[in-house]
RNA sequence: GCCGGGUUACCAUAGCCUGGUAGGGGGCAGGCCUGCUGAGCCUGUGGCCCACGUGGCCUCGCGGGUUCAAAUCCCGCACCCGGCGCCA
């Protein structure tokens, strides 16, 4: 397996330059010779996943779908907030954009670089629009920006520096300059757009909804506060309207959710763009914290507002904060950890992650050594008692065209073919790796936990180490070889069994100061015989 | 916007005040010792170069500065984390 090499691809570039090295950065890439798995099923987002059941919800209850603007002009927010104004669009992202280079080169700009004292002809002009073409797509890098300009007008690099400056600063200090278009921060900025647009195209009561992003110029995003959030925002517009329908559309909504204690309270000061008196704020209350959050807000557009866009209908306003939603839902206290785990979410594997990442280092891959490394298990496990020396041919066959006899061992006088650890269970319990038998050893606690509460991973030590002699078995017919002897004793590490972990499961076990312990005597010892 | 803390090799960290060989641990690798279960000991473990040595150079977020000498002191920048403020 070859991966890239960041550093090197990196000093590459610093020395050769981005073109060339982007030229040949196709040859860096790996390929694989198999196709991608595009079975199995993956893991949704918890926000989308509660966006889709809201979106189910309010069709469900009748209204329709709507995609509202999201870039808004400045002024729609005076007209909506009037005095209010300026204070919302504080909390506003404005659009910049850079002002475009000026590769047309109109008269005045050529006056201008005839005023420096350069005589222009067409195909300097020419010359030169090709040099701020290129500039712009980013084939001329700044650096080298006077350089080709003085080719282009065949004039010294001074003076073409003094055109970059005075004719086109744009050049040398591409600056984005704003722009009177913000972001929406409320779906209520939308909202009149889209009302004012179908007031008189469709039969009231018009009952529309959105669940989408807005946008808040937050300072630093924490624990409560993101600078991009959801809204489940609904609007409904009748000829005559009550603010108690908010609560109603509110309890509605949030059914699917199950008992969920709600309060509502109205606000004692509205908001501008709503009626005096008729802002309401609703509470759900969240057992994990024993607090009451605040999710939703619902009230009635105020007259004027509605005037500025020629509505003549009252509109009911309602907006439920999708993040808070999710927080108390998935019990949550750090909305940047449920929106954006992959970068707040510490590394954490559940036992059976962990398990699952504990593999043989090396195994044997055709059909006769997987035999062969069945039958050590087995016949080992068949005379583990047996007294030293002894010696059990386990398996005796043809493997790739040769005669393959294997036989376990033990020469010391006494000792029994088997360690006591030979047997062990590899367990995984609280991030820990513990190699345990399957009874006994209950006065060591971990031991306990791990067969009582962990998980237990149906390798067993013996199992490590006949799949590593069955693959040198297998590597020793292949290269010549004519004995393969392995003789594991005392195990202490993963690898001194034949396992590994994924570099994942490593970092997660060393970044949490987890244990592995698998220490134990397996004194096991295999010998292979190959001949022709 | 104000104030404070941080960024050290695969991981988590010590060192900074008081400048002088980047230290210990985990993991990983090698060796020793281990014969029936919780276990030790030694060595190695960033990169580059070469004449391959008891060698040289670079490396503590990035860039400068001070100094014989900088992870350490000073200045600037980036990112992260807190507290306060703001949060319609």
């Amino acid at each position: 397996m070859t991966r890239l090499r960041p550093d090197e691809i990196l000093e590459r570039v610093k020395k050769e330059g981005f073109e060339k090295v982007w030229k040949e950065s196709s040859i860096f890439i790996p390929r694989s010779s198999r196709s991608l798995d595009l079975s199995g099923r993956g893991s949704p987002h918890p926000i989308y996943e509660l966006i889709q059941k809201l979106r189910e919800r309010f069709l469900s209850l009748g209204f329709d779908e709507i995609f509202n603007p999201i870039i808004i002009e400045e002024n729609e927010i005076y007209r909506q907030y009037g005095p209010e104004a300026p204070i919302i669009l504080d909390r506003c992202y404005y659009l910049a954009g850079l002002p475009r280079p000026d590769i047309g080169l109109s008269k005045t700009k050529c006056e201008e670089i005839r005023k420096l004292g350069v005589e222009l002809t067409d195909s300097r002009i020419s010359a030169l629009k090709k040099v701020f073409r290129e500039y712009k797509k980013g084939r001329i890098e700044p650096d080298d920006l006077i350089e080709k300009i003085s080719e282009a007008l065949e004039i010294p690099d001074h003076l073409a520096m003094n055109i970059t400056s005075q004719v086109f600063p744009e050049f040398s200090m591409l600056k984005p300059e704003p722009s009177k278009l913000t972001l929406r921060s409320h779906m209520t900025s939308a909202w009149f757009l889209t009302l004012q647009s179908l007031q008189h195209k469709r039969e009231l009561p018009l009952k529309l909804f959105s669940v989408d992003v807005r946008f808040r110029r937050e300072q630093r995003e924490d624990a409560t506060h993101l600078r991009v959030h959801h809204s489940a925002s609904c609007v409904v517009m009748d000829e005559e309207l009550n603010v108690e329908e908010g609560e109603r559309i509110t309890r509605a909504l949030l059914e699917p959710f199950g008992p969920i204690k709600l309060r509502f309270i109205r606000k004692k000061v509205s908001s501008k763009y709503y009626a005096p008196g008729m802002e309401y704020e609703g509470f759900i209350y969240d057992p994990s914290s024993k607090r009451w959050i605040e999710v939703v807000d619902y009230g009635i557009y105020n007259p004027i507002s509605l005037a500025r866009y020629g509505l003549e209908y009252p509109v009911l306003n309602v907006g439920l904060g999708v993040e808070r939603l999710a927080m108390i839902l998935y019990n949550e206290t750090d909305v940047r950890r449920l929106v954006y785990p992959q970068f707040y979410a510490e590394l954490l594997l559940t036992d059976q992650e962990l398990a699952d990442a504990i593999r043989f280092e090396v195994e044997p891959v055709t059909d006769r050594g997987k035999e062969i490394m069945k039958s050590i298990i087995f016949e080992s496990l068949r005379h583990k008692n047996a007294i030293g020396p002894c010696q059990f041919l386990v398996y005796k066959g043809e493997v790739l065209g040769k005669s393959v006899e294997v036989y376990v061992y033990e020469n010391e006088k006494g000792a029994t073919l088997l360690g006591a650890a030979a047997e062990n269970y590899i367990f995984v319990y609280d991030g820990n790796i513990v190699g345990a038998p399957k009874k006994g050893m209950d006065e060591i606690q971990m031991i306990k936990d791990a067969r009582e509460r962990g998980i237990c991973t149906n390798i067993r030590y013996i199992d490590g180490v006949a799949s590593l002699v069955a693959a040198k078995i297998e590597e020793a017919v292949k290269s010549g070889v004519k004995t393969v002897n392995i003789r594991v004793r005392m195990a202490r590490r993963l690898s001194d069994i034949n396992l590994g972990l994924s570099g994942i499961a490593r970092r997660f076990i060393t970044n949490w100061k987890k244990k592995i312990i698998i220490t134990g005597p397996v004194f096991m010892g295999v010998y292979a015989k190959i001949s022709d």
